[in-house]
DNA sequence: CACTCTAGCAACACATGAAGTTACATGAGA
DNA sequence: TCTCATGTAACTTCATGTGTTGCTAGAGTG
């Protein structure tokens, strides 16, 4: 598939998914080829591969819109709270790059065509 | 303690402080006066009040900086993905807030006077 | 060999939201 | 009535992420 289809699928730009699609090349989850008749396969066993993963391949971006805004500081109630703050976000921050590590993309494809497959089958809802 | 004073402790303007304060003081937290002689003033227990409270009187602004782009979606993908990112980010938020909700501001007081000592007695680590 | 199609990449432009700033109104004491 | 303080709206600035342009290089086609 080329970044231009991909763009198209989701609504962006060529160059934002060679930007993201880079990371996940770098870690071998996608193989990339120029040229005519090239673009984007797949190089990874769907159920290998977790969010976490995928997480970790963007270049793990920041997870919260909450915390320290400097890491140094002469002030020590800036200081006591700081540490409070942290030491929550580094356990929340564990517990959810666990949670992520337990979602496979197979997991997640499944869950895809069980909703395609509920979408032409609507009647069935209505029971 | 005037805004202008607490602003320049805290390294920022006065009108930031206010609105701040001014989530504060709708939960009944602290008490301002206005005029000569005015200012802020704490009314509350310390120890009755924890950084949950804090932030919920802040009016709780976003925590992750990950999630859903738009809650509704005609992207199956999409779906499938935000389904199993929000369930996470549910529990997690939930976590996040039942431990901001055992911090008490007298603990962060306390850690505070300890730190406080600490400077004025390096001396003691020394030992 | 010239042409087209593709990714790779750097540099720039735009959008969004948080933080800071200005200006003015209101209330309280001197 | 003057000064000092908060209250608030409107505007500006800044940081960050996203989108865009322009160019390079590689790969197949005719």
């Amino acid at each position: 598939m080329t970044s231009e289809a991909l763009a198209r699928a989701l609504n962006t730009n060529p160059v934002v998914v060679r930007r993201l699609m880079g990371g996940l090349r770098k870690h071998g989850y996608v193989h990339s080829e120029k040229g005519y008749g090239g673009g984007w396969t797949l190089s990874c066993q769907l159920d290998r591969v977790t969010l976490r993963d995928i997480y970790e391949a963007l270049d793990a971006p920041r997870l919260f819109a909450i915390g320290n805004r400097s890491e140094k500081t002469e002030c020590l109630v800036e200081e006591a709270v700081n540490d409070a703050m942290s030491g929550v976000l580094a356990d929340v921050t564990a517990q959810l790059l666990a949670r992520f590590g337990q979602i496979t993309l197979a997991a997640l494809h499944a869950d895809f065509h069980q909703r395609l497959a509920a979408r032409h089958a609507p009647a069935m809802l209505c029971k």
